[in-house]
RNA sequence: GGAGAGGUGGCCGAGUGGCUUAAGGCGCACGCUUGGAAAGCGUGUUUACCUGAAAGGGUAACCCGGGUUCGAAUCCCGGUCUCUCCGCCA
């Protein structure tokens, strides 16, 4: 969530920038700023009632020490109301607080200005665009029919066993998986990212750490048995591992990855969004996460993008590079770079990497903060990136790389593969 | 799942209703001392909020949430986590 102080210094920018989602966020920014001045003048009066209770104890205590019984006896008959008085302003503290900090929620992060204005996908900017679109001729297909030729994956036994958006990997095409995320791994480990396997559960604290609660509580699977959620993506737990954490300046930057499935709902998808491996219920992914000084924290994502674009070069296939407009940008970030890779017999691009700078936003949620220049505690920005989402790549691995002879492996996957074709 | 013990500052650790404004130690920072260092000595060393131009002042926080009391780290209730033992188990 925003910053109260974000809020106070710089309310015009901020309604003005948050005009680029399509919100009108100023009666909102009011009611916060209502009742933070509320809560200050309550804070205040509450401070005082508690100091003057807090004399009096003291009086009262070394009357009774020096035996003086009768004027003890006095003063604390007297105390009754001004304890009355305290317990109603507390619990008016409270619920003022507990409205502020539910406001406050429903206030998305602020778009950084690089941000195109925007209502959707649509007016999202394209950046850049690299690599060939492979000219496949006639017999090229989708994906689902190449997987089912070559007995990659089994979507009818994913139904079965649990039902549509959880496929079965078999044979090659398992092989194919577990290679990819070795490949990702490694590439990220080089690259510093320090590998981690966390949880694939999560309590609610966790998930609204990193936003996913309460504005997606939807998109979540929930054991409520036990009030934990699957995780949607690694960014959860790894940027959790720092929740509520004061670090010291040259800890950072942090950086990590890892890989786990991820869960979503997907609840409202329907039509050819969901065909084959475009939109799963279950899915594998690689997440880099680092938390930075905020001086560093664009540069760094310029870092990540670019680490994605590398793994894509490398896997040969055609991306395109886009900014995020303001009403495709997520909730909780400042500034969003997608990645899509073009599906050659679908004729469309898929996204498969959302690289994302949350600037304070996660962390004043997570309250993970670092010991800055002045010795001060200050909020890190905290920054992640799929690198990346295997279905969508392995979607576009079997599409563009369809060949008379079978499914051509690129370089720098056959180490991991240790096959060259799928045929 | 059952029984018992426990949770205090960056760390260790004392503390069963008011000189706790959390002892003492370790660590860390600065200073004195020294040719330099160690030792020694001295000073300092949490966070959030409110107030103030600042210096400063106030409030809160001893796992979390309630309660008792003029007053709670301390007493009571609920929760949670850790450890030990037992049970179950890949």
């Amino acid at each position: 969530m925003l910053t109260l102080q974000a809020l106070r210094n710089d309310r015009a920018a901020l309604e003005a920038a948050l005009t680029k989602r399509g919100l009108d966020a100023a009666p909102l920014v009011s009611r916060i700023l209502d009742l933070d001045l509320d809560r200050r003048t309550t804070q205040k009066k509450v401070d005082d009632l508690k100091a003057e209770q807090n004399a009096a104890s003291r009086e009262i205590g070394d009357l009774f020490k020096a035996g003086k019984r009768d004027e003890a006896e006095a003063r604390r008959a007297q105390m009754g109301d001004l304890k009355d008085q305290i317990h109603v302003l507390d619990e008016k503290q409270k619920s003022l607080i507990a409205e502020q900090e539910s406001a406050l929620l429903e206030l998305p992060n602020r778009p950084h200005d690089s941000v195109p204005a925007g209502q959707s996908e649509a007016d999202n900017v394209v950046v850049s665009e690299e690599g060939d679109k492979p000219n496949l001729g006639a017999g090229a297909v989708p994906h689902w029919d190449l997987a089912d030729r070559f007995n990659l994956i089994d979507f009818e036994a994913g139904v079965k066993i649990t039902g549509a958006g959880f496929p079965v990997y078999r044979g090659k095409g398992a092989k194919l998986q577990r290679a990819l995320i070795q490949f990702f791994i490694d590439r990220a480990d080089a690259a510093g990212y320090e590998e981690f396997i966390p949880p694939h559960l999560v309590n609610p604290d966790s998930a609204r750490g990193t936003g996913q609660l309460p504005d997606k509580e939807g998109q979540m699977y929930h054991s409520t048995e036990d009030d934990l959620y699957l995780i949607p993506t690694a960014e959860v737990p790894l940027t959790n591992l720092f929740r509520g954490d004061l670090l010291n300046a040259e800890d950072l930057p942090i950086q990590l990855c890892g890989y786990t499935p991820c869960f979503r709902r997907e609840a409202g998808s329907y039509g050819k969004d969901v065909r084959g491996l475009n939109r799963l219920h279950q899915f594998d992914k690689v997440e880099i996460v680092r938390f930075e000084k905020p001086e560093n924290s664009y540069a760094a994502l310029e870092g990540m993008v670019e680490h994605v674009r590398g793994l894509l070069r490398d896997l040969e296939l055609p991306f395109r590079t886009l900014r995020l407009c303001g009403g495709d940008l997520g909730f909780t970030a400042a500034l969003t770079f997608d990645l899509e890779v073009w599906s050659a017999a679908q004729e469309r691009w898929l996204e498969v990497s959302s690289v994302s700078n949350f600037e304070t936003y996660q962390a004043n949620r997570l309250h993970c903060r670092f010991r800055n220049a002045e010795g001060k505690p200050e909020l890190v920005h905290t920054l992640n990136g799929s690198a990346l989402a295997l279905p969508r790549i392995v979607a576009a691995l079997l599409e563009n790389h369809q060949t008379p002879e079978g499914i051509r492996i690129p370089k720098a996957l056959q180490p991991y593969t240790r096959f060259d074709t799928i045929a």
